[in-house]
DNA sequence: AGAATATAGCATGATTTTAGTGCTCTTTCA
DNA sequence: TGAAAGAGCACTAAAATCATGCTATATTCT
């Protein structure tokens, strides 16, 4: 339906409060508790990010999971990608080819669509999606060079 | 999953087959004949997209539909908002506000995502989504004035 | 008037995706 | 060695999506 899963609403979520954490640990509890999303779909989410290393995981007291590049270096496309897989648009956007590819007239134009979208997630930073919102509950040192 | 659902892609398809019958009515089951595509499903769709004045339906024989208005005014924002409702990339950008709205700390920033993939199916028209991939096999006369 | 073509309308079933959850194991730090 | 925290594992429930059959109504042509 054109619309992101929950899993990448999390996901993004999750990610835009580390980017406000800095460099410390944050943990899935902690998380939770301010985020007030389900803790294990949360959890599932941040093993995937940290499987395709866009977070680290610490175990242990004081562990949890961190940024492993700056804010401003993570797209969003990168993100859904991860966690919803390629193909935007289309499925036959994935590079798979679809199945009533014969008769589908418009398989060019989708893919151009899709290209187009995605380019828009990719231009959009993590950094930018926290910016648009947060009223900058402490100041972060990531974002210190940002124009405010 | 940020994609279109089939509703959308057959549609679109039929649009694109649409474009090319210029003036003349198109039926259902030509469309199917070519495009072998589930016929129920794509009747629904024209049905909807009858009701919001996209096509224009004619009964009885020499019937069926064709677009409303030329190839190159029709958006693929107007089309997709139709055949399955507005709000892109997340629900609460469908103006409904979001269950966890409170804690949503990147509600503008995804806004702001939603509002440039809008963008994106608002610049694609119909002419260009055809105009991509077919072979062009009859002279249209709705496409005379496009540069080739 | 009647036959043929075509859309309109209606309800339902099957499949797929998505969302959500419980419990145990392993690692790490104090 | 105990507490904190992620890792791994399998399943259930709900929602969205896809698909389909049949009948009714409108229109055109003969």
């Amino acid at each position: 339906m054109l619309r992101l899963t929950k899993r990448s609403e999390y996901g993004l979520m999750a990610l835009a409060f580390m980017a406000q954490s800095g460099q410390a640990y944050t943990s899935v509890r902690e998380i939770v508790a301010k985020l007030r999303i389900p803790r294990r779909l949360l959890a599932e989410v941040l093993k995937d990010l940290s499987f395709s290393e866009i977070v680290e995981a610490v175990r242990g007291p004081g562990g949890g999971y961190r940024l492993t590049c700056p804010a401003e270096e993570l797209s969003l496309a990168r993100v859904v990608e991860v966690l919803e897989g390629a193909g935007t648009v289309a499925q036959c956007t994935d590079g798979s080819r679809c199945d009533l590819s014969p008769s589908c007239t418009i398989q060019e134009g989708i893919n151009l669509v899709a290209q187009r979208v995605k380019s828009v997630l990719n231009d959009f930073t993590l950094a930018e999606l926290s910016d648009c919102t947060t009223p900058r509950p402490q100041p972060v040192s990531l974002a210190q060079g940002l124009a405010v």
